[in-house]
DNA sequence: AATGAATGAGCGTTCATTCAT
DNA sequence: CATGAATGAACGCTCATTCAT
């Protein structure tokens, strides 16, 4: 009757459900998307859903904990294009792959922190980058590069800026967006007394 | 049979529906909210609800109007108390009174515009806000004040700076509160690039 | 649209959906009845089941309540229709009444005490019954009427060949039920050691 | 790769799946025990279980059929042990033998005749053991031991009595249990009019 | 205007059964 | 024979909304 395989292995099984419900809890919303909504557009049976998550807030942690694993090793490996004492380099290969990664994710980020956010705050990707960005600017303080009064609200104002600004809508354009990475650029190297 | 009066004008019982459901919005969430817990809330029957709104969207649609009305209001008069060409107190209000709006709002305005936004943008406090921002910018610089090259995206990267900055949690210390409110006008004068 | 009124008391609801549901369970199986079938049955949507009851289970608790507080009575009752030293006569009435009573409520005993047992065991009707055989027992031998070594045994032993009895299939003809109650009360007289 | 042999003779397979349900379906219950808590307790995969039984309710007939085949067996070589006229001894053989098999094989009987009882009333034990019982008493009034007017209500009398005082819980109790055994053949002795 | 009983579509989850490997 | 991934019908329960009183 049917052409494909029947049994696929778990790991594309899960990735098929994950992808088809980040992509419906993206366009509905995680409460306006059914399990039945899921599995329909992962073209499996409803029970098939339970083979692989045992709830429906099971998936969202998982898509969550794949986001976070994707930016962190992101941007991490921007940042470490450029080794000290280019710290200028670093700062703007942060701020520049943050908010690629964002605009990137799309609201991938806003839904899975910010509509939907994980019952405790560990691990959230919103501390562990702020985190990498306080630390950026306290090496960069010591080495000389910049001065900041308090790295940590510095940090979290920087932060908030990219991320509020990139969730704005209209950054499909490609020159938008461009103009919009130089403009954050600019203000990260201001916020720390830097001419960029 | 009661002592208390079984109808009151419709604009009182609006607000006690609406006092309720924004106390029940902000403790346990939209979806998580039904009907039957704010006009339990409300001490009044479930029928009354739909007297006064035609659905439970309605009424989430109610609050928000009425937190963009408040946060405009009091920004616009806060603004309104330095006459150009003091630019600078014109900023600098802008910036303090609309950061301790937010944190006296608290979650609401992240109730009713991040986490259940409006089908459309229309009428969104970010924009009536960051419209505002932006002409400020403009007339600043027109002004002689400072400069900057793109009064748009600086007032979108500021007004979500402060945004974000300001709903990061444990800002319910007052001493926190002050250096936070300290760090963000700093941070608006360096990306205008004034001194302070 | 309806000719009937659309509310009706609340304990008359409560009434017709325990007898649908005790005509239910009785016919297929507690596991087996749904909800739906109960309301159909009843003539409700499936939702006014839960303005009665909070779970399937409830009504379960609630059939074997109704059921109790009827037998305790009808027995108590009948019983008390013979005046000591007429300890015979007592016995007789509790065993004729305790049967016909099995029979009259059919299979339901059958239904909430074996088959769906309540969680503890307190308030069986099966331990009140034996209490009140086991007391009558004694206050017979007290009274001189009979002797019983040991009479906790002796009531657990008739009451359960009285439950067993009862239970059998067959017993629709009023025929052998008159013989069969005949025979359970020369039995009783019989375990006492009275000619009857 | 496995050290055991993957494959069993089919008898063996349907011991061990029947003994897993047996113990399953006593703990929880019948409609409580899914196939999988079966085939995982008796370490074989779920489909195996579709191997020896065509579905859940046929392995529930078959550890029935189990149970009858064991009773009647066991109860039957009792009797015989007491060769005519001692009618007195098969009739304590009878009931001795009856109530401790009762005894071992514990909340068995109750499972499968009692809460799940089969479709059709053929092959009840409780048949089978009572048109033993019937027998004894007729070829005992025949034989002169002793009379009785019905002996197949009596059957069904003392039969019920029996499993009835049995099922009582507080029978764990050896001492108990030996003073139930006495007690029911008394009963048994006192019903036929024997002094025992 | 106010009430709250009644409605019924909808959802998350379970599990007996099938069948390709 | 044995496996276990896949299926999908079914169920208990919720809750926004309606409407007769």
């Amino acid at each position: 009757m049917s052409s494909k395989p029947r049994t696929k292995p778990a790991t594309e099984r899960r990735d098929e459900l994950m992808n088809a419900a980040e992509k419906l809890f993206l366009e509905r919303g995680f409460e306006q998307t059914t399990v039945e909504d899921i599995t329909t557009a992962a073209e499996v049976a409803k029970g098939t859903f339970y083979l692989q998550f045992s709830s429906k807030t099971e998936i969202l942690d998982a898509l969550r904990q794949r986001f976070v694993y994707n930016m962190a090793n992101t941007v991490t490996t921007a940042v470490e294009a450029c080794k000290p004492p280019d710290f200028e380099g670093r700062l703007a290969g942060w701020a520049r792959t943050c908010a690629i990664q964002y605009l990137e994710s799309g609201p991938l980020h806003h839904l899975v922190f910010v509509i939907a956010p994980p019952p405790n705050r560990e691990g959230l990707t919103r501390n562990i980058l702020i985190d990498s960005l306080e630390e950026l600017l306290k090496s960069g303080a010591q080495g000389g590069a910049w001065s900041v009064d308090d790295p940590h609200l510095t940090a979290v104002f920087l932060f908030n800026a990219l991320h509020g600004a990139v969730n704005q809508p209209g950054n499909e354009d490609m020159e938008m967006r461009e103009k919009l990475l130089a403009a954050i650029i600019t203000h990260f190297f201001r916020s720390v007394g830097v001419q960029g």
